[in-house]
DNA sequence: CCCCAGAGCTGCGAAATCCGCAGACTTCGA
DNA sequence: TCGAAGTCTGCGGATTTCGCAGCTCTGGGG
């Protein structure tokens, strides 16, 4: 990869090979394989050959990169809805202050099903899960049975949801 | 093939009606829907006979409970991705506390294309926020010269992710 | 009690989309 | 220089989507 240079002027798909590797492994997108994402976070179920309009590739070429990026991971085309609309009444995002090592503790958030979104963070919590339960019952065991009994954790403390503003998956749209 | 009558048992349709509205406005959805959307947290693109497959309905009745999922804003059909992959490296959650009234704070939030996600929530913050940038500059610039100077604000706090762990779509779906 | 309007489902052709594949081009390294 | 790998395009055939007409059930008026 001794030329990084990724787009030279704009959207010529020989210009901006994809499928280079940076370091950490994650494959570095083009800039059509960003139009193409951009596409179907407006709809996810739009025609290839609408997205390959758009982007200036054929449909066979949007459709084998599509299907790339969707074997590798880099995008997922998923149903979202509002927990509250589905009968889950309860959120709350948990802090977590733990010893040692944190990935353990991490995995272990992320096995349980009621953890939707687990980060690690500096600052003055070391993790934040966010958890989607039925009521308040149910939030509770999670996380006094659950959560604080992980080898390692030292403290939680958890912000209910009161009201969602705002959830966006536009990411790289703007 | 009349006499379908796939699933007298269980999954008639007839037994569970939709479009039953609670007090708060949100659709009340039934068991159909809820199995409809299952299908497409899986995979947004799955074919309408597919789906009407699996929950026992139409290939024409699927297809018009998910238009009308979508026009309700029930859900949506998106591509998702992790940010990281697609050229934003920092992110931070932001905990604010503010004086007064919240909702003009979660609103002016709402509107910043930077920010993912704005939840109102009990606890020692009053307002959490999800925070995409692409470096370091650009966060700093949000949190100092966007967030921190909203009228009422008084303090905020960031944990900037270090590593997202875990990130899924699959409410109801257990 | 009858009738009508509304909501939802089914079935069916026509149109559009998806899919697999072969051929061509480019890059990269032996 | 040649071959392997990676992509793109174009093209039929298989699938899927789409729009519509018809049917059933429900819930009011009159």
């Amino acid at each position: 990869m001794q030329s990084e240079r990724v787009a030279s002027r704009s959207a010529d798909p020989r210009d901006s090979r994809d499928s280079r590797e940076s370091r950490s492994g994650t494959p570095q997108l083009d800039a059509v394989s960003l139009g193409i994402i951009e596409q179907l976070q407006e709809d996810g179920r739009r025609p290839y050959a609408a997205i390959g309009k758009a982007v200036g590739l054929s449909e066979a070429a949007v459709r084998q990169r599509v299907q790339k990026l969707l074997d590798q991971g880099v995008m997922q085309i998923v149903a979202v809805t509002d927990p509250l609309t589905v009968g889950f009444r309860r959120q709350a995002m948990v802090g977590i202050n733990a010893d040692g090592d944190l990935e353990p503790v991490a995995d272990a958030l992320t096995a349980m099903p009621e953890v939707e979104y687990v980060v690690m963070t500096a600052g003055s919590f070391d993790i934040l899960a966010e958890i989607v339960c039925e009521d308040d019952d149910h939030l509770l065991d999670v996380i006094n049975k659950r959560i604080r009994i992980l080898p390692g954790v030292r403290s939680t403390e958890s912000f209910v949801y009161l009201k969602l503003k705002k959830q966006t998956y536009m990411w790289g749209t703007r």
